[in-house]
RNA sequence: GGGCGCUUAGCUCAGUUGGUUAGAGCGCGUGCUUCACACGCACGAGGUCGCAGGUUCGAGUCCUGCAGUGCCCA
């Protein structure tokens, strides 16, 4: 049974059926804490996907690294809470929706409100948990049980709570201001909604008659359509050219309508001809210099892109279609002065990329400096963290240039502002649950505002949300803050930035359980517990392997579910951890991904060696209650390469705790790649086979033991990253009666300094340089693989002597030598030995060295070690350097300076020898 | 226009606060069906760290300029 292990390591279906397990057996769901828990708590909120989401590879990269963490902290000891849910992404949602109901050639009007919106709640509840099914094929350790989203009832209160809260506190406004308005989507979208780019376009140049006068002002403009709607000609008070205009005004064309010329710091004397058309209705910073002016708002654009009724001849036309016919005319009427390329700034919508139009309309705004200012403390204070340091900097530039927050959006599908309007008298009540009558006439028409907030003012609100806001729950006390936040850069201000906002004001005053918060640590780090997180690690994109943006248009998009079919989830997990070096973009390469498979069935066939072992040997293997312990459990260090596995073992789990802790998981995923692969399996596997194989039963017995103990210990290391592999393994291991449910569970490997062994390490390096030499010379001879030949080594002191005399049965078998003996002088005379400080080695064989070649290799290797020699002395001659650089520096470079001088010698002598 | 980043082996990338000999994976070359693993084993080749200055006892790492390249914001 479990000690079969087929021979090919195949992911899929072991992942499958962990996956399914770790569900099953509710290994990662959290209860509520009672009062007097006393574990460091870890608590983790997911970045909700949208429900329309599939699970695409910055989904992938990102759960991996929660995971990692999640699963790292769990192992140590944490009570460890990881929040799943979704996000009911109001445009995105709606929008697929309709497209639904196109294809039965219906539209969303034809169904009326209460209608679509049921017809949405059905489509999520069809499709909108697919997602979700995707992250548990992924297996992150996620607590299922309390999976939210953000159209539930009690998340819908919060919202409706905080939006009253707010409103009262003179926090939310309302008003006719120019928005970002998409016409497609029929609705406005925030500031960062907006995608701007540059695009090749035209600037025109128009003539605006000067009443009582024959003089023109011209104006050049990238959109002549919003012409219609201007109300007057700016030009600045400094620009001498327009003093005699001052006071007058201008007939503006095809509208014969008369506009008076005002002075604005709108317009600039530099740019063009320093005259600018004012249209407050149809741009940002005209509407700023009409409220400045007291200038009528005239609108002739609607909120489909088409001009209205104030367009005179054009009214019903199309804005770009518009735009062309007023062109035609004006250049018929002698008013077009040039047409000329230029080069156009457009805003496009993100959702559906439709340019947008800046719109004069009523809107709900956040007033946003007053929470902006305790978000900019929290990080400045250091309250919160943000790794990598850089991002801190964006962030504040960010908050410090913020602007009021439009959150109303026309759309049906979304949480809908608390707002009713009174249909006699037209007061507003704002009221947390549905007023019966006006709160100034006691009418009871009310009509709810029909506008929904902005999706990011309900997913601002989660860190507290979820854990039972606005009641004062244990959940809070416990969970809140969460620890950390883990997510991609493009949602920093959407998201991360209204989360710290919302946090710090609604949760002003909240105090986390003052022992779980000592017991994680953060007592003495941390203040305020009013953050929504401590800390925030901001990863980076995932490109494709060309290090191009992934996109659908281009159609490079990487699919991870794919790529996991392929290679398997750990393989890919473990590439997205090797390759996530903070502040880094990951360009994707499978090739990669290949290797890291590799690496799973190299681990897998370590498995089958070991099982094959004890199986045969028959010992007791489950190291008795291993998942207990921290460290190695039951190892008895007998050897050399004992001592000097357990020390690399701890210093490698010393170095993932450290790496780890810096959200540097490259650094850990090499690590573990390195020991596991170049120590563990490429050394100490070889070293102890003689072992596993000796007829001393006790001998036996403790090789077995120590092996299936070092096992066990490193899959538990491994297991944050490659979770399913070493789950099975480690099953397999405890036949099906482990002392926990699962790895998941068991615990963290944590360094012991007593058992890190400088000497050992020391010891084995000097062994394999020795083996690596033979074997090296034994290339260079051309000796068939399995002829043993004999080999003659002269070791430098007794240390070295005694070393390689008492490990000479692992030489002989790894380097395949027939006889080791030792010399009493140095080798360095021989052609064709190999020396370090420590030994010379030669081969004893009949057949002659390639000595022109040996030469020339001998000649390369002197010049390297001649310059490095010069270079060291040079820089200890520097009585600079040796009195200011560090003791362990200068100690450092004189030993290895010693070395290199014998080394040179050798080379030198073996040359003359050779010559 | 403002800001941020990148340039290290053929390719894709590591290289935390400046410190001893710049690393990995893939690829490449040679040899090997060695009884855990050919998704493997052994050995090897390959880099004036974009360019030019500067600071320092010491620079891939810090500063300035230049060139190329990518991103964000307005």
């Amino acid at each position: 049974m479990p000690h079969d292990l087929p021979k090919a390591y195949e992911p899929g279906a072991i992942e499958v059926r962990w996956a399914k397990y770790w569900i099953k057996e509710k290994l990662f769901s959290v209860p509520t804490p009672r009062p007097g828990e006393t574990r460091p708590v870890f608590t983790l909120l997911l970045p909700p996907p949208n429900v329309t989401g599939r699970l695409h590879m910055g989904h992938m990269l990102n759960q991996t690294q929660m995971d990692i963490i999640v699963r790292w902290h769990r192992m140590r000891g944490f009570l460890t809470l990881w929040l799943p849910g979704t996000d009911h992404a109001g445009i995105a949602t709606q929008m697929m929706v309709e497209r639904q109901l196109a294809k039965e050639g219906k539209r969303r009007r034809d169904l009326g409100r209460e209608r679509f919106v049921e017809r949405v709640w059905e489509w999520k509840r069809e499709y909108g948990g697919a997602i979700l099914d995707q992250m548990k094929r992924l297996g992150v350790s996620v607590d299922w049980d309390r999976e939210y989203f953000t159209m539930d009832e009690n998340l819908s209160r919060a919202v409706r709570e905080v939006f009253v809260r707010l409103y009262e506190e003179g926090l939310i406004y309302r008003g006719k201001y120019i928005v970002n308005w998409c016409p497609r989507c029929e609705t406005a979208i925030s500031d960062l909604e907006v995608k701007h780019e540059e695009v090749p376009g035209k600037l025109y140049e128009i003539s605006y008659p000067v009443i009582g006068s024959n003089e023109f002002i011209t104006v050049a403009t990238t959109r002549p359509e919003t012409m219609l709607g201007d109300t007057a000609v700016a030009v600045n008070e400094a620009d001498e050219r327009y003093r005699h205009l001052r006071g007058k005004s201008v007939l503006l064309p095809l509208m014969k309508r008369q506009i008076p010329i005002i002075l604005d710091e709108l317009a600039k004397p530099e740019f063009g001809t320093g005259a600018v058309k004012v249209t407050p209705a149809h741009d940002a910073n005209d509407f700023q210099a009409g409220l400045r002016h007291n200038l009528p708002q005239i609108e002739v654009i609607d909120e489909h892109a088409r001009m209205n009724e104030n367009a005179g001849a054009y009214a019903g036309l199309d804005r770009f279609a518009a735009r062309e016919k007023i062109v035609e005319d004006l250049r018929a009427q002698g008013f077009l002065l040039g047409v000329k390329d230029y080069v156009v700034p457009l805003g496009k919508c993100d959702r559906c990329g439709t340019v947008v139009e800046p719109r004069l309309s009523t809107q709900w705004f956040v007033k946003i400096k007053p929470l902006a200012a305790h978000a900019i403390a929290a990080v400045e204070k250091g309250e919160i963290t943000i790794v990598p340091e850089n991002y801190r900097q964006i962030y504040l530039n960010w908050m410090n240039n913020i602007y009021d927050w439009c959150i109303s959006r026309q759309l049906w599908w979304g949480h809908r502002i608390p707002v009713w309007h009174c249909r006699k008298c037209k007061s507003m009540v704002v009221a947390r649950e549905i007023p019966t009558q006006c709160a100034n006439c006691g009418n009871s028409e009310l009509q709810q505002d029909t506008d929904v907030l902005d999706t990011w003012f309900s997913s601002g609100l989660l860190p507290f949300t979820t854990l039972g806001w606005p009641e004062k729950t244990r959940d809070q006390e416990v969970f809140y803050p969460t620890t950390l936040l883990i997510t991609a850069y493009e949602i920093l201000f959407f998201w991360v930035a209204r989360m710290i906002m919302l946090g710090c004001h609604f949760m002003a005053g909240h105090q986390q359980d003052p022992i779980i918060k000592k017991a994680g640590g953060w007592a003495d780090k941390k203040k305020d517990d009013r953050v929504p997180f401590r800390h925030v690690y901001i990863h980076g994109l995932v490109r494709d392997a060309e290090r191009q943006k992934m996109s659908k248009v281009k159609g490079n998009v990487i699919d991870p579910l794919e790529i996991i079919e392929r290679f398997g989830t750990d393989a890919t997990r473990f590439t997205l951890a090797a390759m996530a070096a903070p502040g880094t973009d990951i360009a994707f390469n499978e090739s990669r991904t290949e290797g890291y498979r590799a690496f799973a069935n190299k681990i897998w066939n370590a498995a089958r060696f070991m099982f094959m072992n004890i199986d045969r040997v028959g010992v007791a293997r489950a190291p008795s209650p291993a998942s207990a312990e921290a460290g190695v459990a039951g190892f008895e260090p007998k050897t050399l390469e004992d001592r000097w596995i357990l020390s690399r073992f701890n210093r490698v789990a010393r170095d993932v705790a450290s790496e780890l802790e810096d959200y540097r998981f490259h650094e850990a995923a090499n690590g573990i790649y390195d020991f596991f692969w170049g120590e563990f399996c490429d050394w100490y596997l070889e070293l102890i086979k003689p072992r596993l194989n000796s007829t001393v039963a006790g001998e036996v017995r403790v090789a077995c033991g120590n092996l299936v103990s070092l096992f066990e210990a490193a899959l538990r290391l491994l297991h944050p990253i490659m979770p399913f592999i070493t789950e099975e393994i480690w099953q397999a291991i405890y036949e099906g009666r482990p002392p926990v449910r699962s790895i998941a569970l068991a615990a963290y490997p944590q360094a012991d300094e007593k058992q890190f062994n400088l000497a050992a390490e020391t010891d084995m390096a000097v062994l394999q340089d020795l083996i690596v030499s033979v074997r090296n010379l034994r290339a260079e001879l051309k000796i068939e693989p399995r002829i043993r030949v004999p080999i003659e080594i002269y070791a430098h002191g007794n240390g070295a002597r005694a070393l390689i005399e008492q490990n000479r049965g692992a030489v002989e078998r790894l380097a395949t030598v027939e006889r080791l003996a030792f010399v009493e002088s140095s080798l360095a005379k021989q052609t064709g030995a190999r020396s370090t400080a420590r030994f010379d080695v030669q081969v004893v064989y009949e057949r002659k060295i390639d000595v022109e070649a040996e030469r020339k290799r001998l000649n390369k290797e002197l010049e390297a070690v001649e310059q490095e020699i010069q270079n060291k002395e040079s820089q200890l001659g520097k009585e600079q350097f040796v009195s200011k650089a560090p003791a362990h520096v200068v100690e450092g470079l004189r030993k290895r300076l010693e070395e290199l001088k014998i080394l040179r010698d050798k080379l030198r002598t073996q040359l003359d020898e050779s010559g």
